[in-house]
Order: C-alpha cells, then structure tokens, then sequence
DNA sequence: GGGTAAGCGAGACGGTACGTCAAGTCTTCCG
DNA sequence: CGGAAGACTTGACGTACCGTCTCGCTTACCC
C-alpha cells in the first residue's frame, strides 16, 4: 500500500486563491492610506484587487476585520523583543516600533475602530489576542528580569508599570496628534524608571 | 422715552428652533448608547428627535459632528480643576472624571473618531480646541504650582508628565478596555509623583 | 349724511401688489423657457421675482396655475376673429395664431397639461372656459355665416369640421413636432373645405 | 465533431430578471391609474412591484421612460392594419383603437408628455419611432392602394390626409375631453373621405 | 478521464441610507 | 396686515454600497 504524503486535510473543490487573498489586503491597505475608513468600500477594494465582492464575503464577515487582517500581516515581523540588552533599550526598541505602527494609516484605522468599539466588540478581542498581549506578556517578563537583575526596584503593579511605558505613546499620537520622536521616548522611559528607582 | 429693549440683533426670517436642535442631540445620544455609531444614521436621529433631515443637515455637515456637538454639551460641566487642593488630590479628581467620561458610549466614540481620523482632520482639531487644550494648561498650571510649592522637584517636562497622568487612563480604558476604579488612578498618580520625586 | 366717493370696496390691510403680480409671472415664463415645466419650481419663481414664496402661495394653489394665468396673460390680445373676411381667410388667421401660440414654451406645457391631465381635472377646465371655448364660439358663428352666404354647402356636423380645422394643427405642432407653416395651414382649410362642397 | 449549441450569447453575471421588469411595468399602469402621473414616484413603483428602487434605475433613466415603456408593452398588440378591406374601414378599426388607447390613463399621460416636451426630447423621439411611425406608414400605404384602386381620386397631400384623420381624434380626446365614439369616427371618416372626392 | 465539489469573476438583485432639493407651512420683523 | 426672509417638517429624488444571489467557468480531488 502506498501511503500518500498528504500533510495538509484538503477538502474536496477548489482550493482558495492565495493569489486573491493578498490582492484583496494590498488593495485594502492602498485605498486606506488614499482616502481613510470611511471611503473605504468593499466593492472598491474588489475592483481594485481584480476580485469579485463575493470571494471577499467569503473570508471575512466585514469590512473591518478585512483592515483588521491586512493590519496583522502588516505587523507579523515587528513582534519581537530584542531579548538580550537593558529594560531601558528593551522599551526604547519597542515604543519606537509601535510609534511607526502607530503612525500608519492602517494602525490609526484599527486603534481607531478599538476604541470606538464597545467592550465586548470583537474587534477589540481580536487586537488584544493578537496585537496586544504578546507584546504586554514579553514586557512584563522584561520588567520582572530588571527587577531580578536589580535594575529597578521591586514594585507590585507590573501592569501599571506597562500603561505607563505604552498609554503615553497612544495617547500622543492618536489623541493628542503629536508626532513621537526618539527624544519623546527616551525621556519617557527615563522618567517611568525613575519613578521604579531606577538605580542610575 | 421709551426705550426700545432691542438688545440682540435679529436677522430676517424664522429664528433657528432651540427645541429641535436639544431634541437632535438628545436623540443622537440614545440611539448612540442604544446601538452605537456604526448603526446610528440622521434619518433615525431625525425621527426619534422628530424633525427633518434638512434641518440636521442645515446646522451640522456630517453625522461626526453631531456626535461632537451631543459630546461637548453633555462635557460641558466637567470643565474645572479644584483650583485650592494638592496636585495628588488635583489629579485624583481630574483623572475620575476623565474616566467616567471616556466609559460613556459618547465619549468612547468621539474618542474613536479622533484616533481613527487624520493628523489634519476637523473633529480632531475641535476636540482638541474644546476639551482637551482647557484641561492641559490647567494641568499645567497645577504642576506648576505645585513646583513652586516644593511639593515635587523641578522638571522640564511638564508636557510629558501630563502624558504620562492621561495617556494610560485612555489606553487602559480605550484599548485595552479594562476598568478604570479609584485604586488605579490613585496607583498612578502615586507612581508619576515617584517620578517627579515627590517628597512623600 | 356724507357720501364718501369710494367706487371700489376695499378690504382692510395692505392691498395686493400687482408689482409683485406681474414680476411672478413674468419671472414664471422666463424661468419655462429657460429650462422647461419639469425644471420649473415656485422656489426659483419667488426668486427671480424678488418675492417670497408665501406670495405666490397666497395667490396661486399650485404651480400648475401660475403657469396657465401667465398664459392667459400672455395669449390675452389674440382672442378675435376678423369679423368681415371669408371663412378661408377667417380660419387662415386663427390657425396661424393658433400655431404661434403652440409653439411657445408656455403654449406647449399648457396643452401637455391639459393632455396628460384627466377628464375632471380642474386645469382643463380652466382651459377650456378661458381659452377654447370662445375660439370655438367664433369658429362655429363663421362656419354657421359661410353657410348662410352660401360660400359652404350646409352640414349639420359644424363640431367636427371645426375639430378638423385645429385638430391637425394641434396634433402636427404637439404630437408630431414638425412645423406648422402658412402652407400647411392653406392646404389644410382647402382640404376642409373641399370636404364642405366649397363653391369654388 | 461536436457541434457546440451556444446560439445564446450570454454576458458574464447574474442575468436580467424578467420577472422583476414585468412587475414594475405593472405597477406602474397600476400606479399611474389610481393617482395619476404627478402622483406617480419611483419609489412607489418599487414598492408595489417588490423591487429595489436601483433595479428601476438600472434599466430605465426616468420616471417618463418606464411609463413609455408600459405604455409600448400594453400597446404592442395593436399594431396591425386590416390589409384587406376598404379605406374606410381601415381608417374607421384603426382609429377606434386609437381612441381606446388615448382614453387610459398610460396613453394619456404619454400624449400629455409627448406634448408638453421640447421638439428635441427624447420621449418625443421615441413615441414617434415606436408607436406613431409604423401606423402613419400603415396609414400612408392605405391611401396610397386606395388611389390606385380609384376608390377617392388623386391627392399630393398624403401627409396632411393623414393628419386630417388622426388629428381630430387626438384633439377631441386629449384637449376636449369629450368622447369619441363610432358614430364621430364614421362621421370624420366621411367627411374626410368627401375631400378626398370618394366615388361613393 | 468523468464526476463532484468548492472557489472564482462578474454583475443583477432587494434593500437602506445618503445628502439634496423642493414642497407647502410657520414665525419673525419691517413698512 | 401684506410681504420678504428664511427656518420648519415632509417626502421624493437619484446615488452609492450593502450583503446576497445566480450565472458560466476554473481548479482541485475522487473514483
């Protein structure tokens, strides 16, 4: 009997087109940044990707979890902390990257659409299980090693901590519509780790 | 003599009706809650408020608007700082009625709209000029204040020292859609004055 | 006792403005020759007139009878007959004016009205009392002279020979749209006439 | 060899739903004849055929055209002369169904368009191509056989003969308002005929 | 290699809301 | 009190998209 190496279950019929799916987000992340959400139709998108209405229903309930996907992918590489140096260089590294997603017409829509959803909104479960938490878990555990290696003093509310290194940033850009530079970033985070008593 | 009581100026014609510009606002703020800004159209708010579509459109360019302007009136009296208190007990009440703000479908809302649109948009720029600039140099002022006081040490940054009371109120709130209670605000506003070496 | 001279009663109040009157409807056919009946709205009336709206409202019911009264204004002088001619040049006349009449804008809505209208309508009726109905009049009193001058051989049908004289003007001019010229309307009351056992 | 049958050339997409065009032609002859062409919306015909009001948009670009075309589809049928008989009795069939067709609502509301528009509107054009061309020609070829059968003498002036038979009819229906029955077509016919120098 | 199944594009469908326009009414001030 | 100005409610307009559907066609796997 031969066995057939046939890793992935594939149902019967054709199978989807990836080439359609990466035109629709292209498509998507092109008309955002030319024209914002509220321009932002489905049949433009499909127009635009060459695709039928229909294949994009087909895969996604909603407009905004077609921005939400094409913000995902968008964002894939970014997710990481560089492991090895200071909680200082640690959050410097990573509040830049978010203020350069956060600057995107794309991160801005999707910040947007969070916060103007209500709890329960998938939407934002979605951010959150997919944007958030990595990023919240991996400070966290950077915050719990400066404090093992000394850096810092101990402190109870690790999670306060966390808002008080990323709230600043949202809030500047998002609400306050002022630009963050790597001057605004170091001075926070020097600020935030003073207030942990930061040992230098 | 008689004196002609003319003391206001009054242009030709009708006079706008102040009945249907409360009942509009009234109205946009139920169906709001009711059902969120998605789902909220100016036919449904000109027929729960019981009034013409022209007449929303003759006051206000665009459903956005409208929201602000319901989010502004219902705002309106939470504009002042206790001018005589400490800057703990300044922040404590700011910040609380920052957070009952922001928990409202209104707020949530007008904040999504402001996050989600453009550097150069209008709703941004009229938030900004009539909620948040009021409430900054206030802060600002009370930092200040409370500099001269000796009851924190000197800094530069007073901007970013409002961030950092904001910013994490609107991101805990916003986006990671966690409750704002009294314990936290007291936590952070604990740990800023850490930062700015409070003396106790 | 005093006699006032008072030949004419007057009610109380400001009189009627025949200024305001005859800008109306001069402004209504102006505005019909520009642009067409479908075109024509009491709005743009009240403002080429420099009048206001309730004006024209207090005066007219509705638009359809602004138009006939500025057509009636309009077609006021041309209501005779050359008493003293023969029934050819008689009818030569009338038609001519007649096809002058119905190719004015104004002229053609009137009759487009009046077609498109039902039996009972009140626009048709006004049609007839003020404008058809004493053209007719004229008309039968001509044929009934030329009878009796022995120009005709006598019929009893003087009704349908005059439908047969306006009739295919009308149906030419509104219906068919070609021109009605000074040799159509020859042919046409000699055809008539043949039909009449005209003498010559 | 395999002959493909594909004798129908079908255009990408869901097709046409002759269904829904028949619903809305319907509904409007329904529409039209209860309140009346000014009373006539688009959005009523919509309704009342189960229709979305773009399904009528896509296919007609005006109210006017979809009552044209009602107007074509109820007429369609009758669209013949009897080849085989008399002028006179062509003349006498032919315009008795056009009195039937004057007196509905959709033939008088079509006439009362056709009348009140501009020599260049596009109604007008199509009234003439669709429903006056093919009788007028109809009409022309009768005369023209009953020449040659020396049935009324010679004439040059088949068009105004043309005129004199439908004219009368149109005018006594349309601007009159008054009846038109056998006895007054007989009547038109004869006298008609008697300028034409009929032998009989 | 024919059969079955699902994805695909196109585009019409029944709807909903848009923002505009005009209708006809109402309310103010002016002459 | 007539008339201008202009705001009011109402309701249809024609447009734009929604999300669904029906086509003919393609692309896979199945036996």
């Amino acid at each position: 009997m031969t066995e057939h190496k046939q890793s992935k279950l594939q149902s019967p019929g054709r199978p989807r087109s990836e080439a359609s799916k990466t035109a629709i987000l292209n498509a998507t992340v092109e008309l955002l940044e030319e024209s914002g959400y509220e321009a932002l139709t489905i049949e433009a998108i499909a127009a635009r990707a060459g695709v039928g209405k229909s294949t994009i229903y087909r895969w996604w309930s909603n407009k905004s979890f077609v921005v939400f996907e094409a913000f995902l992918v968008s964002t894939e590489s970014t997710l990481f902390f560089l492991e090895d140096v200071t909680l200082r260089g640690n959050f410097r590294q990573q509040l830049n990257s978010l203020a350069t997603t956060l600057n995107s017409a794309l991160g801005r829509t999707v910040v947007g659409l969070v916060a103007g959803s209500g709890d329960d909104s998938e939407i934002a479960a979605a951010f959150h299980n997919a944007f958030l938490k990595s990023r919240r878990e991996d400070a966290i555990r950077v915050i719990e090693r400066a404090i093992t290696k000394g850096e810092i003093q101990y402190t109870t509310n690790l999670d306060i901590i966390a808002d008080m290194f990323y709230g600043p940033v949202y809030y500047r850009l998002l609400i306050q519509k002022k630009i963050v530079d790597a001057t605004f970033i170091d001075t926070l985070v020097d600020q935030v780790m003073k207030s942990l008593g930061a040992l230098k």
